[in-house]
DNA sequence: GCCAACGTTGGC
DNA sequence: GCCAACGTTGGC
């Protein structure tokens, strides 16, 4: 499957994943984003997407490496993603990711909004609705071939 | 920094 | 179970 991944780069960047390679993907803590995380399996592809900073796009892409597994920070009382409801059964979950490849160029949300006004197999996906903010969510592998033709 | 849209919480 | 209040996300 595919996948768009959201983390604003002063966080962490497609650059901090290149260097590092390889990143655990957590501090998720939204239930549909979750249950998405839940669905991922070693193979899968994403996009990563850099929100909430000067460039706004798809910066990169990775590999899902691992399956899903309960989320360490959130029963790390000292990790700003602690969540203490979540000490007796830890219901959040992270997964670890691969580097792919940086784009040598962001691909802006405006170009994505704009290629969905004439392509309506991009009018479904999530990233363009109005009001969402979801942080992780699926790409039909239609539009990720639509996506990955604009990137290099 | 603003604010619209959304999710979560908690009183009733 | 409703919904107001609050907190957060994220584009602009």
């Amino acid at each position: 499957m595919y996948w768009l991944l959201k983390s604003e780069p002063d966080e962490f960047s497609i650059q901090d994943l290149e260097s590092k390679k390889q990143a655990p993907w957590d501090g998720v803590r939204n239930y549909q984003a979750r249950n998405f995380i839940e669905q991922m399996t070693p193979g899968d592809r994403a996009f990563f997407y850099h929100s909430s900073c000067k460039s706004i796009g798809i910066a990169g892409e990775m590999e899902i490496v691992s399956a899903p597994y309960p989320d360490p920070l959130a029963i790390n009382p000292k990790s700003a993603y602690f969540d203490k409801k979540s000490l007796n059964e830890n219901k959040w979950l992270a997964i670890e990711v691969k580097h792919i490849q940086t784009y040598t160029q962001v691909l802006p949300l405006s170009k994505i909004k704009k290629i969905a006004e004439t392509e309506p197999k991009m009018a479904t996906f999530d990233l363009i609705k109005k009001g969402s903010r979801l942080s992780v969510m699926p790409v039909s592998s239609e539009q990720w071939q639509i996506l990955s033709k604009l990137l290099s």
